[in-house]
DNA sequence: CGCCTAGTTGAGGTAAGTCAATTCACGTGG
DNA sequence: CCACGTGAATTGACTTACCTCAACTAGGCG
């Protein structure tokens, strides 16, 4: 039971965003029958290009999802956090076309995609729900492309704190005046942007330098919200999906 | 009865690629009520940031979907094709993240939202059907963000190029020896890989002197798609979803 | 014929890359 | 407790891929 009830408060942390659960529904999720499974940091949790069963839901901890290329580059696609699914994808294509690793020590649920697929059927409202995150997911992307695309370094790098912030906040693991732990190194923030990791060192600094982020020991201290938002455009709705000003 | 026809064609040229119908999963395509609709080129579908109540099936033409940036800067997300579905993620948000336009004349099916939900209730396998479609388009846009993150500006045409025309074989719609038909023009090709016009210019330029590919009167005409997959690092197996060597 | 949009090319500037050296943080064993 | 090793962060010097601006050309069409 201790098991159950960590994955319904990982899954209901973010989903209740979406969706009100009745008691019922949360019952069912209660007794999902999945095991537990724990990896240190640094270990590879799913190999592009290699046969993928499972899904995964991340407990607690931080991931990275990312591709390989041939000449030895990596793009980074995002960093799964808790509540967030692995490999939902893969096990409809049976292959992943990306890699996960964990950054931190990572704990997930293991999701058989039976229990998956027979979840939808019982219970079509939490399946809408779930479908509801991969919309998110790619929501997400989608703007991961936007900033790699058309902002500037100093803006894409602005961006993803403010995004990242409001993740964490979404899920109550943020830190107290607007800073939260974060397991990611300056290289794999480079993969993730498109941009050498020397330069996202220099874009550390000045962002340290005008006093709007810090990013020191594993910690980011975001200063100034509001002069960072106008500088990456940001605005989070894609999000939670309300968008400002419309009924729900 | 020709409107569903149509929609089924349509669909199916597709969906074939990941699963086999039954006859009467066939049937219960040809039968969906659903209206037609037909935009000229250059009109806009959906908007971004307005509410969106309907998802459409691209029958016929070529679409745009792109995000639009404060500073008057557009991402281009992706092109849609006959067999896409557009605005499907926007009917769970109720809001769309991104516009949508034609660029050639469009035809599409509209479906309205309790149609579809019906039919994932109904026809469990074709709503796996949909969902493998939701999750191709999603390992598209991860190629794509890496394209722009991690390749050269003449990769990721290159890329873009044998991408596209692995698109149309698969459903029927390729040219005579590697060509086809391209209503993009290099404003928006600009767009789609996070370069200037002037830039697309000058790598179409390239491309061309080396006997790779040409692109001029809005046709594509791709001369050693050897040579040119291997400049991309262009392996299209997420296309299909069947991965070299394993058993599906 | 002239307009309009898209495409093409040149010249010069800049954001970001590469290479390489140095410093820092931290864990480990003597 | 210090010497050492290792990986990450930091900084400098130089290079380059791509951008901006601006001019010019080519084609489609009322």
């Amino acid at each position: 039971m201790q098991m159950q009830t960590e994955l319904s408060r990982a899954l209901r942390a973010k989903l209740d965003h979406f969706m009100a659960f009745s008691d019922a529904e949360a019952g069912r999720l209660e007794t999902l029958p999945v095991r537990m499974q724990t990896f240190e940091a640094r270990r590879t949790l799913i190999h592009e290009g290699e046969h993928q069963r499972v899904a995964y839901v991340v407990i607690e901890g931080w991931g990275c999802r990312f591709k390989s290329l041939a000449n030895g580059e990596h793009q980074v696609v995002g960093f799964p956090l808790p509540g967030d699914f692995l490999g939902l994808r893969s096990t409809l294509f049976h292959v992943s076309d990306l890699s996960c690793m964990s950054l931190s020590p990572l704990r997930v649920a293991v999701l058989e995609p039976d229990i998956l697929w027979k979840l939808f059927e019982t219970e079509p409202r939490v399946g809408m729900a779930f479908l509801w995150s991969m919309a998110r997911d790619e929501a997400v992307i989608v703007e991961h492309l936007t900033s790699i695309g058309q902002r500037s370094s100093l803006a894409a790098m602005a961006h993803f704190f403010l995004e990242t912030l409001d993740r964490l906040k979404m899920i109550g693991r943020e830190g107290q005046n607007n800073s939260f732990a974060c397991p990611v190194n300056q290289e794999q923030l480079a993969d993730a942007l498109g941009i050498s990791n020397v330069h996202v060192n220099r874009i550390l600094r000045e962002l340290r330098e005008r006093q709007l982020v810090t990013f020191q020991g594993s910690v980011v201290i975001i200063h100034d919200i509001e002069a960072l938002s106008e500088i990456a455009g940001y605005e989070g709705s894609y999000l939670d999906g309300k968008a400002p000003g419309l009924p729900y």
